[in-house]
DNA sequence: ACGCACGGGACACCCCGTTCCT
DNA sequence: AGGAACGGGGTGTCCCGTGCGT
């Protein structure tokens, strides 16, 4: 790898945490500077402005919570133990963040609601879209395998995984209190042994 | 009521909307003067500054919400009805918010992350707090009148009320699709009754 | 005199103290208030603003001023003697000023230069032009009566006159020094007396 | 030079003259932006504030008016020459001013009478002292090499020189008009002549 | 006739994002 | 890649003038 992809990288890394703990538009170029160690010269010669950086910076943050869910994807075979694993991916995150300042999806939703970048809305929506994908297609895939209930309504039963999970996560960053997060975990569990598995 | 404090009030209304949908921090006092039809100098006649302003208006938007909830209560005396009628306040909140811009509660939660407004943050957690003792105080109540099952644990059940209504309204503010606002909807009725209600 | 009429030139006499020792422009019309003892409404209901009223506080301090040089007229008749007295009147303003502050008319010239009240600036010059004149007709009449010696341009004289007491109050100003204007009033005695007296 | 030193220098000379035009409490931000083609950030970087650049545009404005006598200076030798020598400058200020609006210190003078900056009163004092003490020192000088008679005070005679041509620089400007100051510097002249001059 | 609350306007200063030069 | 330089926009302050109440 070239020195200057590696420092590129090593921009997107540093600023993926100063975005997702003050914000997109909040955090300043002078954040930046202070977390990478660089000057503006040196930032912006690899990116064309704090927003093609904070694109950047979102995606490698989704990347990072997505390589925990493909990591715990290899646990089993079976869709509801592959949901359970997602749910602990969750758990995890009260503990060990993959990125700190909460979810970078929920975050740039929140931000980016009737205000701030179009294009990082758009991030968002497509990030989601991949993690209401990946359960809808769990389910049905286990449908198939005759191992979920087939009244389960994929589609309606990814919205509450995520609902549940990422408002759970909210919770528990407002009050800095992994309880929350356990509790919608355990219900999504339970739920999951009681209403989802055949 | 004088004119200064009809004027007082007309800026918090005002003020409301604009910093739930644009954000706290994001908001700026042009924002402000634009919703209010005033200018600077009317503005900071009522308030010191635009944070002071800005818990005011959260104040006032957190107000806005409660009293939904204070409405929908008087429906039935039945916690689990009580506890239903919650969630149809939620559902109400997709097609007629009660301010434009998702929950207050939770943009502020999110917004304060490590940053921004220790002030706001405060209040942000105090306002959930209130709800989640609305909610437990609701399932204990009702435990001790035989509405609700002794097993279910009233904190716990707060938390994961919460958790999935707020979730789900952020979903469904992403996407500007009622369905996800539903869905959890759905689910907690569907849990309230099967497993709740005694 | 009614009792309005006596507000209002209350309000004149403070006003002129006033704008002459802060300025027009700088002086607030919260200034204004302390001075006078009154609020913006009891002010405003003799006033229609405030140039109105430094215009009349102009006036005021110009006719402070010219009570002095009426008072020291009636001492002799000889145009020497009455232009000797106009020097004694400047020697008596570095001890007791006629408004504090410095010369209304020099105030208003330096302070309407490129800027400032065109209305203002008018009456300045037509101030000095009152000065002017009342020195030339006293060069004049005295050359009339053979008391100046008819070598003297009275109008050249006029300018003279005034300029080095103009400059040297405020030279006296500058320092809180009353030599520059003792030495300036020394001078012209001494040429009245060399150059001037037939 | 370096860009920002540059820079610097046309801020300051600008606002030499926006200043010295304006006043130095009157003129703007708004104004040097005008004058200087800058906007406040520009202008911000290279002083503190409207204070500092007004203490540094005065110095320039007073810079350029002395660079005046010290060409005439170079004139003769004779102390009197040398004091003719600065009446021409002052003849020649009405029609080539070396900053537009006036003498610089006088204006200071005048507007810091009883209000406004200390600083910038403290810079005229300043200034106007090395005035008196160079025609002062010219005099004393002049008396040593026998060149101007031993009746004449120094101290007194500089007071009068500046107080004359100063007020007569505030009557030319007042009325737009070199006669004043072509008075007052014709008398000089032959005060200098008949009762200076050995 | 006066006090006081109120609001519009303008201003000083600050800080941020970006560019250019080195 | 560093750092100076600059444009732009935002905040809070103060001031002037109005209108209502007393």
């Amino acid at each position: 790898m070239s020195r200057g992809e590696e420092t590129r990288r090593h921009i997107v890394r540093c600023a993926a945490e100063v975005f997702n703990r003050v914000g997109y538009a909040a955090a300043t170029v002078s954040d930046l500077e202070e977390a990478t160690g660089l000057r503006t010269g040196g930032i912006y010669r690899h990116f064309g402005g704090k927003e093609e950086l904070a694109l950047a910076a979102f995606d490698h943050a989704v990347g990072c919570l997505e390589a925990r869910f493909v990591e715990e994807a290899t646990a089993s075979p079976h869709a509801v133990d592959r949901l359970r694993a997602m749910v602990d991916v969750y758990r995890g995150l009260a503990t060990e963040p993959a990125v700190p300042g909460g979810c970078p999806v929920m975050n740039a939703a929140i931000e980016t609601d009737a205000a701030g970048s179009a294009a990082l809305r758009d991030r968002a929506r497509r990030a989601m879209d991949r993690w209401r994908q990946r359960i809808r297609a769990l389910v049905e895939e286990g449908q198939a395998r005759g191992e979920v209930r087939g009244d389960v309504e994929a589609a309606a039963f990814a919205n509450l995984f995520l609902s549940t999970m990422e408002g759970a996560t909210m919770l528990t960053g407002l009050y800095g209190d992994r309880k929350p997060l356990m509790d919608a975990a355990d219900h999504i569990d339970a739920h999951l042994e009681s209403r989802v598995r055949a």
